[in-house]
DNA sequence: TGATCATCTGGACAACGTGTCCAGTTCTTG
DNA sequence: CAAGAACTGGACACGTTGTCCAGATGATCA
């Protein structure tokens, strides 16, 4: 049984309202009733597909993330397999500072109540930087992966971007760096 | 004009109760009715001195960040004066896991709401980081103080330490070899 | 085409937290 | 001890959340 034409329907609005809203205004002062609202339905037609209004950012951002993830496992180098980890850590924060400049209002609306280690595409970052720190040599991954990736929330990059002005190519570059400096000479440690 | 004395003895219940709160649940669901009936006050008396539930825990956690940032300003090195760059962000970063490790229901009840980069301490700790970036010979100190100081966000320590059962001073270590990553040798970068 | 039935819709409801207000009380000052 | 300032705490209005159900709508099948 497909979903019906209706239902259909009033999903697009709903998405298309959230969208909109998120970007608006400061998307954590969303609530269902506007979007509800906003997109011309009742607010149990929105609590019927998504739970909270982080759900409904999170399914807005879902498209964007796995076009991310497909060039990180099968995608051409930097980004993708066959350069060394150095340089795909550098590719990859690379990639997210667009991510999150294109989506700031998004990622931040899906960040609003439970925290972002939750999402599964966190687990997918995760997995795919912990690989990149275990062929670089680092000693223990596990207790790096996250630290890693703590300069990617959305909440950080917010503050670079808007209360301090930064332009998204300085916050790249000085990623690039960090990225560099983390993995570049790994091995070369003292032996 | 000093304080009541019946307003001061108030204050001490509301914190002390407050302390004990957001250490027995979650700090996210604890709410001011909540902190006023533990103290045993009414929810007014806590809305006097205190605008927010977050409000609380940041002056529950005041003098402890105070102490620390003058170990940082005045203190013996590595962490205070004297010490290498790489080896003082070390010690500053070994020092902010203690703390954490001690006081992590307050930190995390201390974000609830807006976001820690509004809080004063923030703003010493970024001080203190971005003088240390500089006199290492980093090439944009402003963009990155920020994403050095975004791996100690509470957070993230929560997640490491519980969710995924790290011990504090695993967590520390991986700082530590960041630490050293990041500032060791940027001043004998390609020339 | 028209009947049947599952699904969807949207307004209503109760519960909860927030922030403010003010009349009564308590403490400090002279 | 009197006068005034400050504090207290219950009450109030508001907004959000999450659930519920009776009516409406669309898909299926004869």
């Amino acid at each position: 049984m497909h979903e019906r034409a209706d239902a259909a329907r009033n999903r697009q609005r709903v998405l298309e309202a959230a969208r909109r809203l998120f970007a608006e205004r400061d998307p954590a002062t969303v609530t269902m009733g506007d979007i509800a609202e906003a997109a011309g339905v009742g607010r149990a037609t929105v609590y019927r597909r998504f739970p909270t209004t982080a759900a409904v950012a999170v399914a807005l951002l879902d498209e964007h993330e796995r076009t991310l993830q497909e060039a990180m496992v099968g995608g051409p180098p930097p980004l993708g397999p066959g350069a060394p980890p150095a340089d795909r850590l550098a590719a990859f924060y690379e990639a997210m500072v667009t991510l999150l400049e294109e989506h700031l209002p998004l990622a931040l609306g899906a960040e609003t109540g439970a925290s972002r280690f939750a999402t599964g595409a966190y687990g997918s970052w995760r997995l795919h930087v912990r690989g990149l720190l275990a062929a670089a040599g680092v000693p223990d991954p596990d207790a790096e992966v996250d630290l890693v990736l703590a300069p990617l929330a959305p909440e950080v990059f917010r503050h670079q971007r808007h209360d301090l002005g930064l332009s998204a190519e300085r916050i790249a570059t000085a990623l690039r760096r960090q990225a560099h400096a983390l993995l570049g000479e790994v091995t070369a440690s003292p032996g």
